[in-house]
DNA sequence: AAAATATTTCAATTTAAATTGAATTTGTCT
DNA sequence: AGACAAATTCAATTTAAATTGAAATATTTT
């Protein structure tokens, strides 16, 4: 039943500490599954484009509607469109209709995806309209 | 100076709430720069394939030559050796030539995107070869 | 119901990332 | 040095993701 093609010969250090490890089975037995690294890998794809990382980012401060994202980001209705659905895809935003715009926000799971800096305690917007987070002569190098 | 060129009309709660933010502006001035969204971007593309995050756990439980990650992979060689260098080159990994192997480990930076069920307190290996994190009959659905 | 606005969808193209197999490098052991 | 084993590099190909511009949909306004 052990089918444990172990190589001939491993480097001594490796070779005690995966013996301590179970061998080749207990090492994978102590990391998660197929199934769960895949979507893992499929969120971490989600945020792996700047623009969809601003998006997420934008968001983290207040819902918007497209039309202000795209004010902000400057890119073409289309390109927009596509990457919002991405992160929709991956369930990081939701959008949701009023009148003739639809509004974009953070899901739970994508709030988890801010930035250390960004992560004040969700919920409504309350705070003065001063600076916060990032001052506008520091281009955060 | 100030090129706001905001839609001529949007939603009323985000107009309110946009105010509050201190127009566009102050929205952007709240999230981190070009830079650091670039370089996050950068960690989630190497973290976005399948085969990279195994490797991430799979050094999370111990350091580990390129011929045992392949053995517990199985993959080619030249394709691991690709996987590995886009994990090295975003600094998730670092490489130790010992003999005739090279020994991979979890860097600093690595060991922080280990999944929660595997962020043990790093350094060195000390358990029994008993099972721990997950159950070899269950497929982690 | 026609006009206007916001957003999405679609097909075509471009760009970037992953895979493959052969060749090469690096180090070890006789 | 010669043979061997481990791992990387390279060029070619395949596959997947991003961009573009035009067309479509949906909602509101007149």
């Amino acid at each position: 039943m052990a089918k444990n093609t172990i190589p001939g010969s491993i480097p001594d250090a490796i070779q005690e500490d995966l013996e301590k490890s179970g061998g080749i089975h207990g090492l994978v037995s102590r990391i998660p599954g197929d199934e769960e690294r895949k979507s893992e890998s499929r969120i971490h794809q989600a945020l792996s484009d700047p623009i969809r990382l601003k998006i997420i980012q934008l968001l983290g401060v207040q819902p918007l509607c497209v039309c202000i994202i795209k004010e902000v980001i400057g890119i073409a209705d289309s390109k927009l469109s596509y990457h919002l659905n991405v992160l929709k895809e991956n369930g990081l935003i939701e959008g949701a209709q009023q009148k003739n715009w639809i509004i974009y926000s953070l899901t739970e799971q994508g709030t988890q995806h801010l930035p250390e800096t960004m992560k004040r305690r969700k919920k409504s917007v309350k705070r003065k309209p001063g600076l916060e987070c990032c001052e506008p002569g520091s281009p955060a190098k």
